[in-house]
DNA sequence: TTAATACTTGACAAAAAGAGTAAGGTTTTA
DNA sequence: TAAAACCTTACTCTTTTTGTCAAGTATTAA
């Protein structure tokens, strides 16, 4: 259950490459294929979408690839997420796109919504950096935080 | 993205349901379907499978109906999710039934997992009592405490 | 200038998962 | 003894996911 599709993960995956080159280092995409196990087409997708919202650069010609946007430290896990699959939304009452008919008499909605604030805001304190550095403890005492 | 299936989220409000006759009152599916507008094929699938869990007994005959099997405090949210849906495994590696490949070069591994914890240490404090006391403010109150 | 490198776009299709229906049971008890 | 209520299996339709394919456009080193 609660499922994150391939292109929430292989991008996480893909920015967690282009980090490496940070801050000169133009990433090819070629190169996140062959790292990462994930099909150069499928890669553009993603990046495409990435670079559309900012998060990353293109440079393009012989040497070219691509660069993160700003610093690995200001790019969360949720902003490449949500990016790559909209806001989480753990019903569809709760998509901002479809609304809810029900609100006020389904008592559970209130806990999809708190359910929904938990993982976002958890995916917010984790960056780049976290995972560039190898920083999984930091991760685990976020977690044992709870 | 991260989306409950129905199931999921109709079996939630189906124990809500059943706990508000607790401890004598057995609730019929009808009932069910009616209060929650879902029909009564689908609901006997998921009551189905909770009962099997031992979440819930049934009591066969005119009168009858469904009725928790403990109460309502010791039902959580995280035990009837996953009884419809599985664990939570935010990726397939992270799925028991699936394994993993790259676990140890795979940098977001810990990751998802940390996530995955998250949200069932979270589904696991609350209960359907918070539900069906209308509870929300100790929701809002776990929330806040992230 | 030009060819290699690299990114860009949109359409499409196979596969899997999700959502729900249908039909025909069995068991219980008023 | 029939109505009430639960039980089971199978099936289908729809949506989402997961990619592939093909044909571009832009850039720049040589």
């Amino acid at each position: 259950m609660l499922r994150l599709s391939t292109r929430g993960q292989y991008g996480v995956r893909a920015m967690y490459e282009i980090a490496r080159g940070y801050p000169v280092q133009p990433v090819t995409i070629k190169e996140i294929s062959e790292n990462q196990d994930v099909s150069v087409a499928y890669l553009e997708q993603i990046l495409n979408k990435l670079r559309k919202a900012g998060l990353i650069k293109s440079v393009k010609g012989p040497g070219g690839g691509y660069l993160l946007s700003t610093s690995p430290e200001k790019i969360s896990i949720a902003s490449i997420v949500s990016e790559l699959e909209g806001p989480v939304a753990i019903t569809s009452c709760l998509d901002p796109e479809e609304g809810c008919v029900r609100v006020d008499n389904c008592v559970t909605h209130l806990l999809w919504k708190a359910l929904g604030e938990q993982i976002e805001a958890f995916l917010k304190t984790i960056t780049l950096k976290n995972l560039v550095s190898g920083d999984i403890y930091s991760i685990k005492e976020k977690v044992a935080g709870i």
